[in-house]
DNA sequence: CTAAATCGAGCGAACATTCAATCTAACCCT
DNA sequence: AGGGTTAGATTGAATGTTCGCTCGATTTAG
């Protein structure tokens, strides 16, 4: 994300700013019940400027969608790149989701809570984006090369998928004291053994 | 639920009506999207009836997350009932879902895909109602039997439900062309490979 | 006859979006 | 360097619409 103004010092770009305050609220209170007036306060800038940055309060979403994914997206394939089997690649991915769920809470509130299509409706459903078929790859792969056992892949992503963000879902929702970490190994155990071979 | 109204031929009671127009257009379209106006014209009835059987649109939402817990709730306890051990009282439940995502969409949607925080601050998160403590329950008392592997009860539940719905999910979204059914041998081998003792 | 049920026009508030005015800063010409 | 020009950035009051909800009138049923 290149920035197109001279401001390096103190303030930011209002066009961060308000694509950070609308992530924070859309994914706090929805999208819905989040109002122009409610982004213009958080982001510190006038109702002019939010439209002079966007062309309605949809392409703000649109853009956190694009943004989001795209980074996704990013991470995954990096994660791809550094590790060659799918253990270590869904490894990988499960420690991302959970870090991120500690760090940048409102990107993964973005990713699995949000229901995407009630606002963007000219959006895929997530699950036929990039970084999800790059999920069912890995495990198409991995049951080819025999480190996963022969089932559907959609069952053995399901499987990988559901586990781990139930557990970010419930971290977020409060219902977990302690940070993912601490259940890092438990739920990679769980996962594998659903996975592994033998 | 009880009828108060002597109509028992013909036409439905408004109270039924409203409430399942509401539930269609909840689940369709998101709590937001849907108007008064919407669920008078979807449940034939006249604004002035949706207010002589309801305080407002959120008191809809509400009697309508009540009813669907407690079903589901009776629906879990009959399951507990009828099989005694955690293998099969947890088959049970997966069939259920899968069975109730092909027959009743909207009731699956409600529970797993609308964000009832959004709409009713009241209410506590799913996660801590009794149908899903019964989860946890039946984890521990897996546990403690020997009838699932000493693992966290907290994660147990997160794979067990995490994959379940997920598959709940690629089916509502229409990603996956077979009915549930097609996928339960499947779906249930991988959950309890995953819980499964030794 | 009466009380509950049903109706829908209308009210007021909230909201997304527009726009004319003002401000800022970079650039140009002398 | 300094004054002048201009295009982009910023502002917030005004606009038109949508929507939840009220209420007095009308119908229904026991």
């Amino acid at each position: 994300m290149v920035t197109n103004s001279p401001q390096v010092n103190g303030k930011k770009e209002p066009k961060e700013e308000i694509l950070k305050a609308a992530l924070e609220l859309f994914t706090e209170k929805g999208y819905c019940n989040t109002s122009i007036a409610d982004i213009r306060q958080e982001a510190n800038v006038s109702t002019g400027t939010i439209y002079h940055y966007f062309k309605n309060k949809e392409a703000i979403a649109d853009a956190l969608f694009e943004d989001i994914l795209q980074s996704l997206n990013d991470s995954i394939k990096e994660i791809k790149r550094k590790n060659k089997n799918a253990f270590e690649q869904l490894r990988a991915i499960v420690e991302l989701f959970f870090t991120l769920t500690e760090d940048a809470p409102d990107v993964i509130r973005f990713i699995i809570t949000i229901r995407h299509q009630e606002f963007l409706p000219s959006r895929p459903p997530l699950s036929l984006t990039q970084p999800f078929q790059s999920l069912t790859q890995i495990m198409q792969e991995g049951v080819n090369k025999g480190e996963i056992r022969q089932i559907d892949p959609v069952v053995a992503s399901a499987c990988f998928y559901g586990t781990m963000t139930r557990m970010c879902q419930l971290r977020l929702e409060g219902v977990l004291q302690k940070q993912l970490d601490w259940y890092l190994l438990d739920t990679w155990t769980v996962i594998w053994r659903a996975l592994a071979p033998g």
